[in-house]
DNA sequence: CACGAAGGGTGCCTCTTCAA
DNA sequence: TTGAAGAGGCACCCTTCGTG
């Protein structure tokens, strides 16, 4: 299908939206032969039921995070120095120092910022590119781990002790490995649930979803940083996938660390040239 | 070993809220 | 007014565990 079409025509986005079609049709055995004999309002329909799945699923995840995430960033057997409402968004983002400290971008050091609104001056400087919004969150793998594991192995999973009875999504669906899109998914997923934002939207000026969402799945496809992308994602499978994963030449938690922290630094150094403020 | 109860996960539905 | 998103709840399914 996808090798009828001249791909050098085709915008970045189509491409990329083309890559996720043709994985789509990989995944889902007779999805391409039912398409391609159905008629048009038949793949209209088939449209619609993905387009639901899709919201559907992405709404479960916003809504169980939401409540989750304040699990997570609360240290094990104390409680938070000002409380986090679980079902309630106002109190985070950076109205709180533990979410503000998680939704600072990696370039700019939380303890030195005077304030939130010093940082929303901050947050959006003319002429930063698509790395400014990578997190410190990327920082802090316990967090994303959880949340992937929330996600996509069951919320019961994220505990040291398994109490599901039930296979989760990954198992249900042969998930084996995790995948640079759905680290970025849960990233974007974990960064909502730590904002004050009561609604999500990819393109609000707010939170600015998809751009987070992009910067992140660039950053790993980068060819150049290949061998530094493949040993963090056998990291991450070892975390999310043991029972997949050859440990032989997995790299440590430490190794992990320093590999996401030396990424921000570069993307420091990049940046540097243009000047912060508004 | 067979069966039923209980616990837990997922998917779906409905209602509410809010922004366009 | 309408559509999108979140919240709550329910039904169904699967697995474990206790009991006979």
């Amino acid at each position: 299908m996808a090798e009828e079409l001249d791909l050098g025509s085709l915008s970045a986005i189509d491409q990329k939206e083309l890559e996720v079609f043709c994985e789509l049709l990989r995944m889902v055995s007779g999805l391409e032969a039912r398409l391609m004999t159905s008629s048009e309002d038949e793949v209209v329909h088939i449209a619609d039921l993905i387009q639901k799945g899709i919201n559907g699923a992405h709404a479960n995840d916003t809504k169980g995070m939401k409540s989750a995430v304040v699990d997570w960033i609360t240290p094990k057997g104390q409680s938070l120095n000002l409380h986090i409402p679980r079902n309630a968004k106002a109190g985070r983002g950076f109205n709180h120092k533990c979410t503000g400290a998680l939704l600072c971008p990696a370039r700019l050091d939380w303890n030195n910022v005077e304030s939130p609104m010093e940082w929303i001056t901050l947050k959006r400087p003319p002429g930063f590119g698509r790395f400014f919004d990578l997190i410190t969150i990327l920082l802090q793998p316990n967090c994303q781990i959880q949340a992937f594991k929330h996600v996509f192995t069951s919320p019961s999973s994220v505990e040291q002790e398994l109490k599901a009875m039930h296979s989760g999504n990954a198992c249900l669906h042969g998930m084996r490995s995790v995948t640079k899109a759905s680290i970025a998914y849960v990233a974007m997923q974990v960064r909502f649930a730590l904002t004050s934002a009561q609604v999500f939207s990819c393109t609000d000026l707010v939170t600015d979803s998809k751009r987070f969402y992009n910067s992140i799945t660039k950053l790993l496809d980068e060819t150049d940083e290949k061998d530094e992308v493949d040993q963090l994602l056998t990291w991450w499978n070892r975390q999310i996938f043991p029972l997949y994963t050859d440990s032989e030449h997995m790299p440590t938690k430490d190794s992990a660390l320093a590999q996401i922290r030396q990424k921000c630094e570069e993307i420091k150094e990049r940046t540097t040239s243009i000047s912060v403020g508004t």
